[in-house]
DNA sequence: TTCAATTTGTAACATTTGTTACAGATACTA
DNA sequence: TAGTATCTGTAACAAATGTTACAAATTGAA
C-alpha cells in the first residue's frame, strides 16, 4: 500500500519512514466496506480524512422526500473525499458516502492536522504543505469550471475551455469525446456538434478526428 | 488595524498578543497602494498572503491582444485575495491585481506557514486551521455556485438556490436584488421575473417584496 | 478483414431564454 | 410633500439551445 500512498497528493514528497509515522502517530486506519456500505451519513460529523485506496465511492444526498442524488464519484487510488467538510469544521457532513463496490478507505482523525505539539518533524510540514495544496487546486479547478458555466452562449463555453487547455501551438487536446464535453459544458450533444462546425465554418477552429486546432486565437479572446 | 485583523478570518480566535506575534515572526508588511497601482502582475511567483486592509482590489488578467477583463473584486476588510495562487505552488499568479482606490494591502510571506519548526505556539496551530478553513470555504462557495449553475433549466435553479437558502420555515432571504440574483444564476432579469411569476402562478412559492416563501418544498426538490 | 457497437454530425422542429421597450411600484432626496 | 431615480413585472418578438431521430463515420473485437 506503500507505493500507492507515495503518489498521492497527500503524501507526496514524503519517504515511506516519514509516511510510516505519519500514519502511527495520527492513529491512521484502514477500513474496509462491501458493495452498498455506508462510508459515512449526512448527519455525522466529518472528523476523518478519507482516502481512497480501492474501490468506488459515491457522494450524494438524500431530499426530505427520500429521493437520493448523487453529487460525486471517487474511484481514482489516492483521492481525498470529503475532505472540503472535515476543514469547514461544519457540525455534519450534508452527504452520505457510500461504496459502490468492495472499497479499502484510509482514515485519519482530522486531529491530526491540527496539533503541531511536538511535531518539528518534516513530515508534518509537508504534510500540511500537501493538504493546502489539495484545497487549493479544488479550488482552483472549481474556479476554472465555473468561467467556463459562467459564459452566456455555448460559443463562448467553447473559446473559454479552448483557451484554457491550448498548448503553445494552438492544439487542444480536452481527453474528452463529444458526450462528456457536452455534459461538461452543461449543453446538449448536438448543440456541441452545431456550435464546433459552426465555429470550424468561420474559421475559428479546425477540428481533425479528437484534436482541435485553434487559429484565430485573437477571435476567440475577443469573444469572452 | 488589530480589531480588524481580529475579525478576519485569518486571525479568527487568537488574542492580540497572538496576533502581533503572527506578524513579527512572519515578516508581515503593510504596503500602500495608490490608485491604479498594480500589486502583483501576472509573471510574479506567489509568496505573499495578501489582506485587504482598506481599499478595493481587482483581480484581472491581460489576453495576448492586450485587453483586459476583470475576474474578481474585492473590497471587504479581512479578505484575502490571491492566496490560492500562492498554495498551489505555481510560478506565476496568472493575473494581475490592482488597486482601483488608494489601498492598504497586509502581506506575510507565506515561508511562514511552510515552516512548523519551533512554533509549538498555539498560534501556528490557530492559523493553520484557518488557512485550511479559508480554503475549504472558498471550494465550499464554489461548489455550491456550480451546483446552482449546472442545473439544466432556469427554474431548476431558483429551486437549488432557494433550497439552498431556505430557513427551517421556507422563508428565503437571499439579499440580492432581482438584477444580482438574475446576474448570480447568469440569466437576463425578465427571464428570472417570468419564471419566478410562474412558479408563484403554479403555487410553488409566494413572493412578498423582497421575500420568498417556499410552499411546496418536496415539489421543488423534485425538480431537481 | 468483417461485423457489431459506439460515436459523431445533421436536420426539423419544440422549447426556453434573451432582447428591447415600457409602465407601474418602490425607495430616496430635496 | 413632491419629484426623481431605481427597481420590478410585462409583453412581443428574436435568437439560442434542447429534443428526437437517423445515417455516416469510427472504433474495437472476433
Amino acid at each position: 500500500m506503500l507505493a500507492e500512498l507515495k503518489k498521492s497528493m497527500l503524501f507526496l514528497g514524503m519517504t515511506e519512514t516519514e509516511i510510516n509515522e505519519c500514519l502511527k502517530k495520527s492513529g491512521a486506519k484502514v477500513v474496509e466496506y462491501k458493495k452498498g456500505d455506508i462510508i459515512f451519513h449526512q448527519k455525522e460529523e466529518p472528523l476523518k480524512l478519507m482516502m481512497l485506496i480501492e474501490g468506488t465511492v459515491v457522494i450524494g444526498n438524500n431530499s426530505s422526500d427520500g429521493r437520493r442524488s448523487v453529487v460525486a464519484t471517487f474511484n481514482q487510488t489516492g483521492e481525498l473525499f470529503g475532505e472540503v467538510f472535515v476543514f469547514l469544521n461544519k457540525k455534519s457532513y450534508d452527504h452520505y458516502a457510500q461504496a459502490t463496490v468492495q472499497a479499502r478507505i484510509l482514515q485519519i482523525p482530522k486531529a491530526f492536522i491540527y496539533n503541531a505539539e511536538g511535531r518539528n518533524d518534516t513530515y508534518y510540514t509537508k504534510m500540511i504543505a500537501n493538504v493546502l495544496s489539495i484545497l487549493a487546486h479544488k479550488a482552483y479547478f472549481l474556479n476554472q469550471r465555473l468561467q467556463v458555466m459562467a459564459c452566456a452562449t455555448l460559443r463562448q463555453k467553447l473559446a473559454k475551455i479552448l483557451l484554457q487547455n491550448a498548448s503553445v501551438g494552438g492544439e487542444v487536446r480536452l481527453g474528452m469525446n463529444r458526450e462528456a464535453l457536452a455534459d461538461f459544458l452543461n449543453v446538449a450533444r448536438p448543440s456541441l456538434s452545431r456550435e464546433l462546425m459552426k465555429m470550424q465554418e468561420d474559421g475559428l477552429l479546425r477540428i481533425e478526428k479528437k484534436n482541435i486546432y485553434i487559429n484565430k486565437l485573437e477571435e476567440l479572446e475577443n469573444l469572452l
